[in-house]
DNA sequence: GATGAATGAGAATTCATTCAT
DNA sequence: TATGAATGAATTCTCATTCAT
């Protein structure tokens, strides 16, 4: 008997291969220039596809950006579940937390992943039109605050975090260091390697810059 | 003679009268809509003119929206300046910088002058066209950067900060902390104070969240 | 004092002057092609304005054939209201109807005028798209359903018409004569003028084609 | 010799049915959406084929619809001279006519069946397309005009029909109330049955709507 | 100066048709 | 033969910018 889902699934093969080589020239696109600047001609040509073939793929632009964001979200949170799985203490989970934003952030290879979704989530003019409009990734963004915000509650319950701090100001001032935006003012006058940089900001997150660390 | 000065500079006054109400319509439709959203229709509309009138002041909506940057991170660098000036220590002038942030960023009246500063310079989309294209608001910020290291220098000088922190990365956690986002995640379920925020981040910066404090 | 009014007015009416422009060209090329054959594009360079020139005066193209259906139909109404009043009898005025409706389709300066909406509301296709989605013409087809019958019902009152035929039949089937493909049937082959063809189609309606009329 | 011919005629056959079946579903969903509202994606999938095998069958969208057209006005004409040659006299026979048409259009088995002709011919948008650049169902049309011309002179010379009536008047009003907005119209407000209907449509065309009926 | 009508390049989206598999 | 992915011309609509009044 011949196999009758193979042809099929060859198929089907061909298009999820035909729509990741549109998702990446998009995110590509999209990186450079940014979600108004990009035009879907663009992200045709850049394939090597007629305008056409992208709506075979998407309904529309925007569906076509809420996609990138949702599955880039969802690589940023599995990577991030497992990092935090894999290490053993509080600080050791959130330490790797940064590290795998700020190694998605500026490895090539992952830069966009990481990128896209966390500049939207933080970027006003996006958020609007993709966050809150679309509840784009909202379930992934929330997964990891809840996520960030239990580490921090089991450190605090272990005595390894200050418990005087509110959670909340902590975690949020968490997401607001994980910032590539921190990163990249260094990288422009100081060369720094990014696990320095972790390590660095780790440090900073935990002890602070004070000198003599009593209240 | 006749005079030749007074019309013109009341001429002058009525264009400058004229000019400010453009660019606050313009701050206040941006910060509603994000640049890409807002036309130069509505921006005229909401000031009660024509849209060529815009043109007669600003040679095109770019050079509108720059000026509206350059003016607000004037504005905010002075703040700042101000702030850090009447500071008695290193650390109370790091938190004074957070305190204008801050309060700058939800105080209705002044919000847009800083969110918007901060938001261009923050945000890959319009950090592209504006920043790094144009070179808008490059020298204010630079300004703002190299006050922060002082203080940080001066800081670890008198021993205060941790010498052993590369400044360049105390100077960039302490911007990325400065992000309006920091607290509007927490003011969606957490209602919480603008100055118990900044008290809060304060003592996380200086003191970091771990609990002992000994290294 | 200057006339304030006047530059006012000036405007306004060369901006009508113009929506007029587009309307009659609108009007020609649906005539020529039909709604789905005529792009926004060719309108506007028969009027030799820019196609967004068109979107100043009307939001859409379907707006714009709004526009025009709903003035002629008020046109038409206004004529045959014109016409009614002026006839004695109920039959003059149903004839008087019947010559509003054919002059109007065959005179070229009034021709689009009818045939648009009498088009509109006899073809299946355009009929759903603006008649039932958009309630298009809706108001003035119901006044003109209301006149016939009630000029029917005058008739039969005063003996003129047959009471046994229900009005609602005959109206029906006095608009279903009025189709401007019923003349045009005609002239193809056999050139007829209007006055006789609507004086032989009253005769008609009146008499039936019977040759001895007993029934 | 291998059966040639059978295995053909199998083919044929098979080629045959799926033709209909296509021709069935595009009859509906042009009746259903109009001719530019209709895709042929979506004839396609009503049939559950692939959009390439309509074209197998036909080279067009429009030859398609010419097809349809001219199966249903074929169809059509034969009802209506089987109609007519059972009909004794020649007011039988254009009463017969009638009911022809308005059975099928009213019954939706035969619905597209005359709708779709008697449409296209009577809206100017499709009729430019298909009757006049296309010179489609032009035969068929002509027929029925002759056979319906006939039946009138006929009449006229068995004094059955007013000779002084102009035949191409009495046959375009004939034309003209066939058409099947008359009775959509009348269905709307007042039920009414499509026999009722024929009957007093056909009386008002005999005996016409005046009151006494000496000339 | 002030106006706002006009422009026209450019964007997203659709869909009849083709053609490699 | 059947498929359905790919095409690309065509369409509607937007909006920054210009310019005659």
């Amino acid at each position: 008997m011949l196999p009758v889902t193979a042809p099929r699934s060859l198929k089907e093969k061909q298009r999820q291969e035909r729509e990741e080589l549109i998702l990446q020239a998009a995110e590509e696109v999209l990186a450079e220039k940014g979600y108004y600047e990009t035009s879907v001609d663009e992200i045709a040509s850049r394939v090597g596809i007629a305008k056409g073939t992208v709506y075979l793929h998407f309904p529309s632009k925007e569906d076509l950006v809420i996609a990138i964001l949702e599955r880039n979200a969802q690589k940023l949170l599995e990577l991030v579940e497992t990092a935090v799985a894999l290490a053993p203490t509080n600080r050791e989970k959130l330490e790797a937390i940064m590290r795998v934003f700020y190694s998605g952030f500026f490895d090539p290879r992952t830069s966009y992943l990481m990128r896209l979704p966390y500049t939207v989530v933080n970027s006003s003019d996006l958020r609007r039109v993709f966050v809150e409009k679309k509840g784009c990734m909202h379930d992934k963004w929330e997964r990891l605050d809840i996520l960030i915000e239990s580490i921090l509650e089991d450190g605090k319950a272990a005595g390894e975090f200050d418990q005087t701090l509110p959670t909340p100001i902590m975690s949020s001032a968490f997401l607001s260091l994980l910032s590539p935006r921190g990163f990249e003012r260094l990288n422009i006058n100081d060369r720094i390697s990014l696990d320095e940089f972790a390590t660095q900001l780790g440090r900073l997150y935990f002890k602070g810059i004070a000198a003599i660390q009593r209240d």
